[in-house]
DNA sequence: CTTCTTTTTTGATCTAAGTCAAAGCGCACT
DNA sequence: AGTGCGCTTTGACTTAGATCAAAAAAGAAG
């Protein structure tokens, strides 16, 4: 597939036509990262911004004894490092490519004058940067709020709404970055999905998980506490 | 002072032509609100967003059980309620004005038609969301991990940069709102500054907090540990 | 000044979840 | 099939910080 294609497909550039779709052609870089190799880290000075065309990328903080809050799964579609493009400064966490991916990079000083000629790529750019805001309001909300149970219960729903939403669902991660992106450690986690399955909320297969009782997977994401 | 020299003064609004700024002075509903009193609910349908003119606007997460995690406070010239503009949805927190506070509100269709005409002002935008996020992605760093304390010392250091740097500063709220921006309780709060006063890192006086030890402060904000 | 209300402090207790350590599994690869 | 390495689970223990209750201070209002 050329890469005007490639392009096209990112909702970033919808609504954006043959012309303008060139010039950002013309402007990308293609990169190549392999799993665990590094994007860029938190303090770099920024020179533009990334989406993601295949793979994934995971953006992160790490605390002074290593521990890690992940902020985000970036996935083929989506764009990531835009912070610093206008906002000036630097990038504010770390971004490693968890898998084989690849990246379309965009130099910051001729995007500018793209986003400054076209106005849905500015709305675009709004609307993106909005639903980031709603993301991270969320998990501020859950960090702060409801305790892991909650907040796993939450995550379990959300990867059924995300799916098929037949109760049956794969976790895509392992549950040591399921806890990174929970705000916990992996011993928490199993204990917890260990709990709910002993109280046949569902059931775990290594990484799949059958949905058994909604209702209180609800109950628990809404505040609620295990009655043992 | 008339609108069109306060709408000026909008950090959003730098940058706009005599003309463009007519157009933004003609769609500007000026609003008045009293302390305590709630500029727009979570979840509640977004008909347009927010600037205040003068006085204070708590952004806050509220959870089941009535605790309030505070994202933000909202101070003159800052923006609020944008979100639901550009993603679409509605509100994904609650607004309160905790003092009494003059607003302007604009509707969303309108700007949304003045923003696709004029890049300036869509960057302004741009860079005041990135802002935000900048400042999300630092609080979910320190609610995920810091501990309270490193968060306490980090807020007062800011406090001080915000100020004349002289290591004398003021709250300029209340110890219990502190406490719901930092992610903790009153009590809490009210311990871990007793701490560091007998430690002697800071001397307090009712709101009036002096700095005394500064490197211990930023130990304690990167990372460490009271040491008993 | 006196009376209320709102904040702040202090003490005693409880608990969710982190830490440390050790098995146990499962998958990838020769 | 066997060998390793990374992931996951389990158990014992520790701890930061929440909860509950009550007193003390500090403001605000008449």
């Amino acid at each position: 597939m050329g890469i005007v294609d490639l392009v096209s497909e990112i909702p970033l550039f919808h609504g954006l036509h043959g012309e303008q779709l060139e010039e950002v052609v013309d402007i990308v870089a293609d990169q190549t990262f392999g799993r665990g190799q590094p994007v860029f880290s938190e303090g770099e000075e920024a020179a533009g911004f990334y989406v993601v065309v295949s793979g994934r990328v995971k953006i992160f903080k790490l605390s002074s004894e290593g521990k890690e809050q992940i902020l985000h799964f970036a996935e083929p579609g989506e764009s990531f490092g835009e912070v610093p493009m206008f906002a000036g400064g630097r990038f504010p966490a770390h971004a490693e490519s968890i898998e084989k991916s690849r990246i379309f990079f965009f130099p910051r000083a001729v995007f500018l004058e793209l986003i400054e000629k076209d106005p849905s790529l500015a709305m675009n750019m709004l609307a993106e940067l909005s639903m980031r805001l709603r993301r991270f309001t969320r998990l501020v909300e859950e960090l702060s709020l409801k305790e892991v149970p909650g907040r796993l219960a939450a995550y379990l729903l959300y990867l059924n709404g995300r799916g098929d939403g037949s109760g049956d669902l794969e976790l895509d991660i392992t549950k040591g970055q399921l806890a990174g992106l929970l705000g916990t450690i992996p011993e928490t986690i199993s204990r917890i999905l260990g709990k709910m399955s002993s109280l046949g909320f569902i059931r775990v297969r290594g990484r799949r998980i059958t949905l058994l009782d909604r209702q209180s997977l609800e109950d628990l994401s809404a505040g609620g506490k295990f009655i043992i």
